[in-house]
DNA sequence: CGGCCACCCGAGAACGGTTTCGGATTCCGA
DNA sequence: TCGGAATCCGAAACCGTTCTCGGGTGGCCG
């Protein structure tokens, strides 16, 4: 057992072997232009002294690191396991790295441009982030390809929900079952994907005929997770439940949310269906164990898809203009919203 | 906008600001030995530049990445999220950089070997896999930092779980409420956790008198997830509903399966915990939501001290033998198995 | 006025690989 | 027998940093 101290570089292969590095590099990567003798002696060197080429040096030299980033706000946050999941199922044996960039839920500006700063990665999985034309900035100097999730920019591929539709078609499925007076429970802040879903419900309410106003919309005061935990659910579920009790459905902007509000009915002696229906948004996996109805934006899928197209575009498929995909969420009706 | 088409190279700011390289990469890290007016010229020259170091060469030059890799069997299983929260929380504004390694649930070994051949980072922390000697030569040529967590090796720091008290706590629960006719719902496939848990729940059962054995112990046939599926526990169920109409009380090695066993006994027309009890293992986010009693491993404490070890290792700090923590789960009593 | 010590800064050698370029063999047909 | 192409392989440049070492200032003291 030869414990050298200090690692094994393809100098010391070269010697054992008694040929330049170059050709130990050939070997490494199985190039041809080398003959078969010269190649098994080469190959019973790096055996013999388990030498290992440094990734660091690879990378250096081959100016590619064989792995992409995925920038993520609060990676651990239940509606982005699946789109993880997606990202993984199409990287399974591809002998490409993850790396993990969590932007966290304060200043994920700024965490992005601390990491980007750094140009490791050989492409970047943009997800959930708004796209400023300073981050713009940035993304260019990365001299790599981005693929956005979430957001929209004309400049690079991207894939994102058409919210509008989403939560038109909650809506929708709660009208059908009658429902005349629907709240709505969102975060207290600011953001395009709420509003649009806001919008979207007031479409589908004025279309049913229906009332609908800023007064329909409820928050908690929690600040935990901008306003998108259960706790947040929760307190808007009771404020709904003493001031305007007129209300028989509710649409929450998250499962989490909408968890938080079920529990808020029951405590207070309500049922779900029966006294007020929910509908939440993301359709996560506790929703289908709990029977939630929720409204599904194909995550997974999204994942997959993201990660392919990113992936072309690292092999350096560039092919003209960045593509825009939109999808269209869909309602996935369960016990939460039972007709009667 | 000067639209530089290659890289800005250090050389580049030393041109431009008529400095020698050396001088720039002092600036960059924070040395001091540079004086002040050197230091603002050479800073401006950066700005106007728009100069990013390359992480790639600063790796290979200092030896070190900045980063750590957790490699782990299928990351977004619900139970690993937690642990991923834990490491996370540990690591905000560290600067350091994570590798998410997914072993897959096929051939962990395998994908780990081939993962570690690169050596790129600056520690590592294996969760869930058994360390056998092959793989231990293999870590021990990363020369890095390895923590182990739920696994041990007396080479290793590491944090495993007390299996055995685990699973005695979930069925002394049980007894205590009455249960003497108790299941065991497992995964089909080979492990010495689920090994040393069963042991558990056969030591807690001759104390309290009762009758247990093999036959005791039911598994789905699904291959889905190694057995821990959600179908897996709802076929384990219906075994037991049938073959075994006696039982009142089970104990299923997941949450997962324990909430497919669950959704079986409702399937069936009876109640939980009514005609049967049910507890479950892991304790992950959805079992507070539906009130699944569960056995609590700490995940998130476990992935906080892990990594707080880690990163103190790769500071350097080695202090003599490896750690070696175990930690005890507790029972968390929900609805599932509520008295009466 | 000479010597010594800080203080700055530049030259150049690492770091551990890849890759270009060209030289030395060998093989073959003319 | 000789020219030329094909095949293998070595020398050296290169990737973009860090870091050691040593040299040139200027100030201060004897």
């Amino acid at each position: 057992m030869s414990q050298e101290k200090s690692k094994v570089t393809i100098y010391d292969v070269a010697d054992h072997a008694g040929v330049a590095i170059s050709t130990v590099s050939r070997v490494l990567n199985a190039s041809s232009d080398v003959s078969e003798p010269t190649r098994v002696r080469v190959l019973k060197a790096i055996q013999e002294l388990e030498f290992r080429p440094d990734r660091t040096a690879k990378s250096l030299a081959q100016k590619a690191t064989k792995s992409f980033a995925v920038a993520i706000p609060t990676f651990t946050m239940p509606f982005h396991t699946e789109l993880l999941k997606g990202i993984r199922f199409r990287l399974r044996n591809q002998d490409i790295d993850l790396l993990l960039c969590d932007l966290g839920s304060t200043s994920p500006e700024q965490t992005l441009l601390n990491f980007l700063s750094r140009g490791a990665v050989d492409g970047l999985l943009l997800v959930g982030v708004p796209v400023e034309d300073r981050l713009v900035h940035e993304l260019r100097a990365l001299h790599a390809p981005v693929v956005l999730v979430g957001s929209v920019h004309p400049d690079f591929d991207s894939f994102h929900w058409d919210d509008r539709t989403g939560a038109t078609a909650a809506i929708d499925h709660l009208v059908a079952l009658g429902h005349e007076h629907i709240g709505v429970i969102a975060s207290h802040t600011e953001s395009t994907v709420q509003d649009e879903r806001i919008d979207g419900v007031e479409t589908a309410m004025k279309r049913a005929g229906l009332p609908f106003g800023r007064t329909h919309v409820f928050t908690g005061q929690t600040e935990k997770h901008a306003g998108f935990s259960e706790e947040a659910g929760y307190e808007a579920m009771e404020r709904i439940l003493t001031e305007a009790p007129e209300i028989t459905a509710v649409f929450a902007m998250s499962d989490v949310q909408a968890i938080g509000a079920w529990k808020a009915v029951r405590d207070a002696g309500r049922d779900v269906p029966g006294d007020v229906a929910i509908v939440g948004y993301d359709d996560i996996k506790s929703s289908y164990y709990i029977g939630l109805s929720s409204v599904d934006q194909r995550m997974h899928w999204v994942g997959e898809e993201a990660t392919r197209l990113l992936l072309m575009r690292m092999e350096g498929d560039d092919e003209g203009k960045p593509l825009d995909r939109v999808i269209v969420p869909e309602l996935i009706a369960r016990s939460s919203s039972a007709p009667g």
